[in-house]
RNA sequence: GUCUUGGUAGCUCAGUAGGAUAGAGCAAUGGCCUUCUAAGCCAUCGGUCAGGGGUUCGAAUCCCUUCCAGGACGCCA
């Protein structure tokens, strides 16, 4: 990309420049896209930073350097500005070449390592619907996913299914209690049941379906039924807001197919594992934990941590060389023990990367709702998507920071929905839209002619140009959050561009650069919009 | 108590591999539609970047400390 290539050029001349003038080999110089205009179009602190080795003032340091840049087709001037900045500016023909490589392609990377990854997202129970909280963590794994492909790492997405353990049982109970309610059979409600709505229609529908046919069956009758209602109901939330998983893993199958016990077996080659109190134990303090944890209960069972302990190593020897999994922030706590039995499995533990996602606090009308399954009050996705479009609920969700905590507000978000930012961006869009159809009316051809371009103009061919650069920068720090910002601030220039210059004017040189501009900035809205999971509408 | 994430404008948040006068949206006030969609643009108002210390040419950003808020601390899953 260009601006890369030009920053490249630039670093290794101001190296050279050090060690010819003063004997200085500096590993990293510093560049940025200045924020005004004014400031250059690239700015290095360089002369800041060697003030306290040459003991000089900054700005006679900066001037140094500054006189030996070259002037060239490229850069049109190299200015020193007030603490000790280099700033340097681009020449017209240079802003010609930056927008003329915006294509379908641009910003995509290719990586050469051969690390393969596998993000591992949402994983909710399928002991009841999702709420809001999975919600998030399903957007911002979705967007992640797409970000680090566009970024060129090779990336994997799968579903951990918890489907054996007690959880499963507590779901049975709960769905035949509701439904021997409706058998009118008096029963207590099992002590760690689901008080959920989700779980009192599956009670009602296995009447529907057998009236009371059903009251003496088994419990696994129970479980398997109201199991396939939450996995089905889970994949087809997915479907509707357009999130895809390339494989599911069941907890149940990793037991079936001796995965877990595989496991044992390799853990008893660690030297990790010990007995105490009739129950296996893992050393996991012997890493990062601050205590042990138990493998198999003294009743003999496994703990959900064994399972899950196998599901990882697993993954690896899929061949994964590097694992991501996005936790919501009430599983913090479990980090250490689950990258300390990865050491004690023999791999890496700074292979496994786990970004916390903050929990989403639900509100209505201002008034915060719980959203504990107990007690029955999850707010489900089913029901915000019959209400709020969906991509305006995902791009509230990844507009955001995962770092911070989420006030969700059901009434709020559908009042908004027209002031949205997502509406501002897909505004933006809609208008260019609107603009090349005229176009094509009045035979109008988008072509660069030649390279005057105004202020406003450079400014977002100056924003443009950068868009590869975030990209790689929020793959790397896990934040897509930085890409939705970066569309907001293109929408913003672009409508005050759209306000300040008609495209339609006498001069049809002019118009058809105003088109070829309208045209590169379309696709970057279509393509930054893609990797956030969000459609764009072609009308408003 | 320990671990962890936050504390930036009235509200919701950007901004942290140290950089130029700390930015948006909402709210408030005032302007802009006889040419491309006013779901827009422009202007005004609004800040002790939680408090205190330190590091340095320079700190919202790094270090120490205090306070406040969310989350987690099972032979549950």
């Amino acid at each position: 990309m260009q601006l890369l290539k030009i920053k490249n050029q630039i670093d290794i001349e101001i190296k050279n420049i050090l060690s010819n003038k003063y004997n200085i080999d500096k590993k990293t110089i510093v560049f940025e896209n200045p924020k005004e205009i004014q400031n250059g179009n690239l700015s290095t602190n360089i002369a800041l930073q060697l003030t306290r080795d040459l003991k000089q003032n900054p700005i006679i340091i900066a001037e140094a350097i500054a006189s030996e840049i070259q002037i060239s087709e490229y850069i049109s001037e190299v200015k020193v500005a007030k603490p000790g900045f280099i700033n340097i500016y681009f020449s017209d023909s240079y802003f010609k070449m930056l927008i003329e490589e915006v294509d379908i392609n641009y910003g995509s990377f290719k990586r050469k390592d051969q690390k393969k990854y596998l993000i591992e997202y949402i994983s909710a129970n399928p002991t009841g619907d999702l709420h809001l909280g999975h919600l998030r963590n399903a957007v911002y794994g979705n967007a992640l996913v797409n970000l680090m492909k566009k970024a060129g790492y090779n990336v994997g997405t799968e579903y951990y299914l918890n489907d054996a353990g007690a959880q499963m049982n507590n779901l049975g109970l709960s769905a035949r209690y509701f439904y021997l309610l409706l058998c009118n059979q008096e029963v207590d409600f099992p002590e760690d049941g689901y008080r959920g709505k989700d779980i009192e229609s599956i009670g009602k529908m296995i009447f529907d379906e057998f009236n009371n046919q059903k009251k003496d069956e088994s419990i696994d009758f129970f479980i398997e039924y109201s199991y396939k209602i939450n996995l089905e109901n889970i994949k087809s939330i997915l479907e509707d807001i357009n999130i895809r998983i390339d494989s599911w893993v069941s907890e149940k199958e990793l037991f079936k197919n001796d995965i877990v016990k595989d496991t044992l077996q390799i853990l008893e080659d660690s030297n990790d594992l010990y007995e105490k109190d009739g129950a296996l134990w893992l050393r996991t303090s012997k890493y990062l934990d601050e205590k042990d944890r138990v493998l198999k209960k003294s009743t003999g069972e496994y703990t959900y941590f064994t399972a899950d302990v196998a599901y990882h190593i697993e993954k690896y020897k899929k061949g994964f060389t590097n694992l991501i999994n996005i936790w919501g922030a009430d599983h913090h706590g479990y980090i250490p023990r689950i990258k300390s039995s990865i050491f004690s499995m023999g791999q890496d533990p700074d292979t496994l990367e786990i970004p916390i996602i903050q929990m989403v606090n639900l509100l209505e009308d201002s008034k915060t709702l719980k959203m504990s399954k107990r007690a029955g009050t999850s707010v489900t996705i089913k029901r915000l998507l019959s209400e709020i479009d969906k991509d305006v609920i995902k791009y509230f969700f990844v507009m955001r920071s995962p770092d911070t905590k989420l006030d969700f507000d059901i009434s709020l978000a559908k009042e908004q929905s027209v002031n949205n930012p997502i509406y501002y961006i897909n505004y933006a869009y809609v208008r260019i839209n609107s603009i090349l159809n005229k176009a094509l009316e009045f035979e109008y051809k988008s072509k660069l002619n030649n390279q005057y371009f105004t202020e406003i103009e450079k400014n977002i061919i100056n924003l443009i140009s950068t868009y590869p650069e975030l990209i790689v920068e929020s793959a790397n720090k896990r934040l897509p959050h930085i890409i939705a910002n970066f569309l907001y601030n293109l929408a913003s220039l672009f409508h005050k561009y759209y306000d300040q210059e008609k495209v339609f004017t006498d001069n049809p040189i002019i118009v058809e650069k105003k088109l070829y501009l309208l045209e590169k900035i379309s696709i970057i809205f279509q393509d930054g919009l893609n990797i956030l999971g969000i459609k764009l509408k072609n009308k408003m």
